[in-house]
This record gives structure tokens, C-alpha cells and sequence, in this order.
DNA sequence: TCTCTTACGTTTTTT
DNA sequence: ACGTAAGAGA
């Protein structure tokens, strides 16, 4: 067979990689070096040279992006479809493996999945039930504590008992979280891996079978992986398969969420022979982007070590602005878009990027100021927005009733007269019996737990879920969605909704059904399709799982804005890389330790690489940032680019006065107003009803002067000075 | 039950 | 500064 295709335009190194022996393969692909191609022709080369069954590869990613992207490019290369072949995210596998061994995973045949935004809502229901106060535990922190262990492979009864209460309190809500998930038949995304793993580790018969069957594993963006994905490998893996990775550690960027950089480090240690392969030549960039970030990444401890390099030439120098303020950066970050896009350049070829989502602001006012086409990445996806999430609840109602999350979010939406107090009856029902809030309407009807108005609204709702589960009984899973959308009144409640929002909620709303008639599960799904799964319960897991896009049609030629974290992947010949300072860039919260700097240094160097053609890095000497106006040191990284490969255009503290001035705060001077007599912030007042208190805050003038008071008895009150009488202490 | 007020948080994001 | 979300009052 002719396998030159597999080999044309490959470098030395890259068709190492894609014809290296079988043995376990650590290749360090930088960035711009082609990884995604050597990635995809390993698997071309496994199957047409080395004979391996399309069976026997199991290819990992961490997005559905870059999963498809893979699929896309294997399909023509083989020139078949790759059905049977598992290419797949972390979690998209995981998931397939539980809906297929459901049994012995010891979940519900039907079980669904909760998204974060879910998962943090039931925390919060467990954190009430349990009576703790969420001021002290916030359903965030205790979400992140409960995913934390989980991604450490820990169960709670393997968290040794804490000594302080306030994790005492933490593991009390992960206990209690562990069995109202069980009791609802839900699964949360760690959870996914976590049983996923242990059904594999656990199981002698499953893990045999599958540590025969996948002969090759391939796993791209090895640097992001946690340890529970880690482990997940190594016991799929076992001790025959041949494991193949890609990944840069210069490139780990989330650390922050248990991306664990060893991972990567430790690899020649934990597997048996590993060789590691180098991609270092880029073919992206220009050499002075390439030196400044090898500059600028050099000065991190425990590289693996790799030095980017092209034989394309320098290119243009790097540019450096020092702005005045924020408003300085953007109107020079549009001029020059502007110029780029008058010599000829497209507007999607540009990218500006930001340490922080906060900061497109400004940018987004001045390019609309210059009626400049943008878009910016990030914001809720199709399958997370409000409305959506309202229809796939009662659509998740009707395939498994006893999943309260999905039951609280419609009980009462359109309104029909169940209020929190009902709803509070109802949950000290279900607690009291170990039941779902399905089985607590029955309950309490039984016994009159409840006013007649709500049991009998109560008795509708359960009524409604039924026949809308009657009426999608055999129909097509677009008219499921479109009848449960209408007659469960959501439809016309978003229509009869006033404000700009309600229209679109509306046009979404349609737009789920068209996902639905255009969802093919045989697309998604190999020849072991799970049996016994109806489209419906496919189409909510999909829905999980997969976002979707952000929001579609808006791609036509648009200046492209984002956060150095979602561009990672992306390239683009001009790149912005805004707002350089000390506290926003490196971030305040991540300069205190080393580990948190590097990391921070490896998001400067992701940055940096994103361009091709051109880099203008730019800082602000004064920026107003969260109502605050605060001076801004240069960045340590533009320090740290050498000085030979950048042009300042407006050199560094040249004139020390600004172009803008940061405008006034509209505060209110309160020395010249006589509204208020003597009565200043921080005074102890004392009013004849409320007693004493404190003032805390002045508002208004003349006859409509207002103040608020904090009163030791009573707490906080806003007073009109004409009418209360305040005396000074 | 709805609307207004107040408090709060505010690095980065995927599944 | 500003948006959101929970709580309080009409």
C-alpha cells in the first residue's frame, strides 16, 4: 500500500514521531509545529503500516472541538468512515463507557448528566438541607472542594476526618451531595471520569477487555490532564497497550482547575521505556516572535526543555505601546486595526487578547465608536442559556421524574402558584421519607402537608409531566421538544416576557427544536450503541456534554477578542496582547507563589505564539479597572522580551502627562452641600423611633437628601434628613 | 407574587 | 463600575 501521503511535508522529527516503533511516545510538540498533523497521521500509520484495527486506537482530547477536528482529518486519510474507532474527549469516552456497563457502574440504566451550573445548584439544595450556613460554606466553594477530591479520585470516606469545622462542614456536604446524587440517577461531569475510572479498575473482566482491545492509546494536550485522567489512562492502558502523547508543558495553562504539569514530566517515569520526541520547528510565526517568547519562557524552572525555531526569517519587530489609560490602549489598538484592515488585511485576521474577560470592554466601545465588526469569544453557550436549560428540565422530567434538580427548576416556571413555602413543605417531605420531590407530592397530599391551593397546583404539575410524557410516547424527538415547549406553557411565557432578552429567548427556544430534528445520535454514536437508550435521553446527554457553539453566524470577517485562555489552539498574523501590568499580568492572585507566576509566564508565552505576522504587546500607565482608578507598573514580561527585538512607539515614561485624563469620579462633594448639617459618614446619629446608630452613607441634595443609617437595633434604614430628626452624638 | 432594593463579587474554562 | 442574584416589602 502506498502510505507516501502519511510522510509528505514532514520534518525529520515529525515523521519520527508519526513512524516511531511501537513503544510508549512522549512528543513535546511546541507551538506551531504541526501536532495536530502528526497527531492525526500516527493513527493513519498505525492502521495502513503497522495493521492495527481501527478497533484497537482509542485517540483522547479535551474538547469536542479538537475531537472532531481529529475525526475530520482521519476520515479522508483513510478514506473510510471511522465508526468503530473511539476518538473522543475524556469525558465523551467516559460516558460511553458508563451508558454501556451501566450495570456494573452501579448507576441507573437512564441516568442523566448535570452540567456545573447544575451541580452548583444542587450543592446549594444539599448545603440548606443540611442547614449550614451558606455565607460560610458557599455552594461554590463546597462545589470545588467536592470536584477537587473527585479529581483526586477521592470518595469522601477516603477524605481523612478534618479537625476544623469548617471542613468538617465541607465533607458533610460532600457525603450528603454523594447520596442525593445516587438517589436522583444523576451524574456530574467529575463524576463521569471518577466512576468511569473505578468501573475500569474495579471490574477484572472490563478491565481485561479493554486493556486487550485498546492496543493504542493516543491522548492529545497531555499537559492538561488531572490525575484522576492520568490514572484513567494508565489502567486502560495496562501494561500491553502502547501509549502515544502529545502535549507542550510550556503550554499548561490550567493548573487552576487540576491540570496537573507532572503529568507530562513524570511520564518517562511511570511508562516503561518512553522515548520523547522533540517538535520544535514552527511553522507559524516570524523569528523575533519566536525569540521573544523563547525569551520570555526560558525563565521558567523544570522545563522539559525545547526551543522554538523557523526558517522563515525575523519579520517584523515586536511593538510596544505605552498607553496612557485603558481608553489610550484601545483607541491605539483600533487605529491600528484600522490601518491593517485600509493596507488591504482582513478584520478575522487580527486578535486581541486579554488576561482578564473585563478588559474587552473598552476595546468593544471604541471599536463601535469606529463602526469596526467584532466579536467576542466567551459568554454562555446555546445548551447553557436560561430558556434552554427551562426546556431540557421538563424534557429531563419526563425521562427520569425522580431528578429533583430538573423538577425544581419548572415546578414553578411559567408560575402556576407554587410558591417557596409550598416548595420548603415539599423538600422536608422528601428529606423525611428519603424520597424524590415526585414521590413528596403524593406524600403530602396524603397526609394535607399542604394548603389545598398548592397541593392542587402541585397535583397539575405532576398531571402535566405525565401526559407531556403520554404525548411524546412514539413521536419523533423534534416533536417531543416542540410539544413539550408549547404545552407546558414555557413558550408562551417567554413570549409574554417583556424586554429585549424575551425575543431572543423565543428564537432560541425554536432554535432547540431545529437541534433536535438535526440531531443524528448514529453520528455520535460506534457500532456498540448502548442499548436501551430512547433519542431523547441521548439528545440530553448530548446537551451536557456538548455546549455547542457560542453563537452562530457571526464569523464573517470580524475582529476576533478574547482571553489568553481561550485562544490557546488559535492563530492569527496580527495579535494585540493588551493590558501588560504588574496585578492584571501577571495577575494579583497568581504572583504570590512561584508555581502561580510560572504559570502565568506560560500564558504570556501561549499568547505570544498565537501570532504569525506581527506583535503589538501594549500597557497602561493608569487604568481604570472595577471603579477603581489605580497607576500600572510594566509587566515583568515585556521586561523580560529581549530589548534588540521590540520597536517603542511611544517610548515608556517620556511625558508625564496624559493625553486623556482619567475622568472625574461623579461623586458627590459633600463639604458644600447643607443639606446634611453636620451629619458626615462614620457619625453616630440617633433618631427618636430607631435609637442609635451609625452613619453609613449620603445621597442627594436639597429636599431629596437621603441618609442611611445603621441602627444597633434595628439595622439599616435610608431616612429623608427633612423628616428624621437626627441628632448628632 | 411581583418589584424594588441591597449585597456581593470581580482570573482564567471545559466537560 | 456594574451586573446579578437573593431578600424584603407592597
Amino acid at each position: 500500500m502506498d502510505v507516501s501521503h502519511l510522510l509528505d511535508n514532514l520534518n525529520d522529527n515529525q515523521r519520527q514521531a508519526v513512524t516511531a516503533p511501537a513503544a510508549h511516545r512522549l512528543v513535546l510538540a511546541g507551538a506551531g509545529s504541526g501536532k495536530t498533523s502528526v497527531l492525526t497521521r500516527r493513527i493513519g500509520w498505525l492502521i495502513q503500516v503497522e495493521q492495527a484495527s481501527v478497533h484497537s486506537i482509542l485517540a483522547v482530547t479535551f474538547t469536542n472541538k479538537a475531537a472532531a477536528e481529529m475525526r475530520q482529518r482521519i476520515e479522508p486519510m483513510l478514506g473510510y468512515p471511522i465508526g468503530a474507532m473511539w476518538v473522543g474527549t475524556f469525558h465523551g469516552i467516559a460516558h460511553r463507557l458508563l451508558r454501556m456497563h451501566w450495570e456494573e457502574a452501579g448507576l441507573p440504566r437512564n441516568f442523566q448528566i448535570l452540567d456545573s451550573d447544575d451541580q452548583k445548584r444542587l450543592v446549594r439544595r444539599v448545603i440548606q438541607s443540611l442547614e449550614l450556613d451558606e455565607k460560610r460554606w458557599p455552594p461554590k466553594l463546597a462545589q470545588w472542594y467536592i470536584n477537587g477530591h473527585k479529581e483526586e479520585g477521592r470518595r469522601s470516606h477516603h477524605v481523612a476526618p478534618p479537625q476544623d469545622p469548617q471542613n468538617q462542614g465541607l465533607l458533610q456536604i460532600y457525603k450528603q451531595y454523594e447520596e442525593t446524587v445516587e438517589r436522583l440517577g444523576v451524574v456530574d461531569f467529575a463524576e463521569l471520569l471518577l466512576r468511569a475510572h473505578e468501573l475500569v479498575r474495579d471490574n477484572p473482566e472490563l478491565q481485561q477487555h479493554y486493556q486487550r482491545r485498546f492496543q493504542h492509546i493516543l491522548v492529545d494536550e497531555f499537559q492538561d490532564t488531572n490525575s484522576l485522567q492520568y490514572a484513567w489512562i494508565r489502567v486502560l492502558a495496562g501494561d500491553r497497550s502502547k501509549v502515544f502523547v502529545v502535549g507542550d508543558d510550556d503550554q499548561s495553562i490550567y493548573g487552576w482547575r487540576g491540570a496537573k504539569i507532572e503529568n507530562i514530566q513524570n511520564f518517562n517515569r511511570d511508562f516503561d521505556g518512553a522515548e520523547t520526541i522533540r517538535l520544535e520547528q514552527n511553522y507559524r510565526s516570524t523569528g523575533n516572535i519566536l525569540n521573544a517568547a523563547n525569551a520570555v519562557i526560558s525563565r521558567n524552572s523544570g522545563r522539559l526543555g525545547k526551543e522554538l525555531w523557523t526558517d522563515s526569517g525575523d519579520g517584523e519587530a515586536i511593538d510596544l505601546y505605552a498607553a496612557w489609560n485603558e481608553q489610550d490602549e484601545a483607541q491605539f489598538v483600533v487605529d491600528r486595526i484600522k490601518a491593517w484592515v485600509e493596507t488591504g488585511g482582513r478584520r478575522d485576521e487580527v486578535a486581541i487578547l486579554y488576561r482578564s474577560n473585563a478588559q474587552s470592554r473598552v476595546f468593544e466601545e471604541r471599536l463601535i465608536a469606529a463602526a469596526v465588526p467584532y466579536r467576542v469569544y466567551g459568554g454562555h453557550r446555546f445548551f447553557e442559556r436560561q430558556e434552554i436549560k427551562d426546556a431540557l428540565a421538563y424534557l429531563r422530567l419526563i425521562e427520569n421524574d425522580q431528578d429533583d434538580t430538573a423538577f425544581e427548576r419548572v415546578v414553578n416556571l411559567p408560575a402556576r402558584g407554587i410558591g417557596n413555602s409550598s416548595l420548603e413543605k415539599l423538600r422536608a417531605a422528601g428529606r423525611a421519607h428519603s424520597c424524590s420531590l415526585w414521590r413528596a407530592v403524593a406524600v403530602c397530599a396524603e397526609n394535607n402537608l399542604l394548603a389545598a391551593r398548592a397541593n392542587t397546583a402541585l397535583a397539575a404539575f405532576v398531571g402535566l409531566i405525565a401526559s407531556l410524557r403520554d404525548a411524546c410516547h412514539g413521536l419523533p424527538l423534534h416533536e417531543q421538544v416542540e410539544h413539550v415547549i408549547e404545552k407546558s406553557g414555557l413558550l408562551t411565557h417567554y413570549q409574554n416576557e417583556k424586554g429585549d432578552k424575551a425575543e431572543a429567548r423565543v428564537e432560541n427556544l425554536k432554535e432547540l427544536v431545529s437541534a433536535a430534528r438535526n440531531f443524528d445520535p448514529d453520528e455520535d454514536v460506534v457500532a456498540e450503541r448502548p442499548e436501551g437508550m430512547t433519542p431523547l435521553a441521548e439528545f440530553l446527554s448530548h446537551a451536557a456534554l456538548e455546549a455547542g457553539e457560542q453563537q452562530g453566524g457571526q464569523w464573517e470577517d470580524c475582529v476576533q477578542m478574547m482571553t489568553l485562555h481561550s485562544a490557546k489552539g488559535l492563530e492569527f498574523p496580527l495579535v494585540f496582547l493588551v493590558g501588560l501590568e504588574e496585578g492584571l499580568f501577571p495577575h494579583q492572585n497568581s504572583m504570590q507563589d512561584a508555581g502561580g507566576l510560572e504559570e502565568e509566564r506560560r500564558l504570556a508565552y501561549v499568547g505570544m505564539t498565537r501570532s504569525m505576522q506581527k506583535l503589538v504587546l501594549s500597557h497602561a500607565e493608569s487604568r481604570r479597572l472595577y471603579g477603581k482608578e489605580s497607576p500600572g507598573i510594566p509587566s515583568r514580561f515585556i521586561d523580560e522580551v529581549p530589548a534588540e527585538l521590540m520597536q517603542e512607539i511611544r517610548p515608556r515614561a517620556q511625558v508625564s502627562q496624559p493625553l486623556y485624563r482619567p475622568s472625574q469620579a461623579r461623586g458627590r462633594s459633600l463639604e458644600d452641600n447643607t443639606a446634611f448639617g453636620g451629619i458626615a459618614l462614620g457619625k453616630m446619629v440617633s433618631h427618636a423611633k430607631f435609637g442609635d446608630g451609625i452613619v453609613m452613607a449620603l445621597e442627594g441634595s436639597g429636599p431629596n437628601a437621603r441618609v442611611q443609617v445603621n441602627f444597633n437595633d434595628v439595622g439599616n434604614k435610608w431616612l429623608v434628613m427633612q423628616y428624621a430628626n437626627l441628632t448628632e452624638l
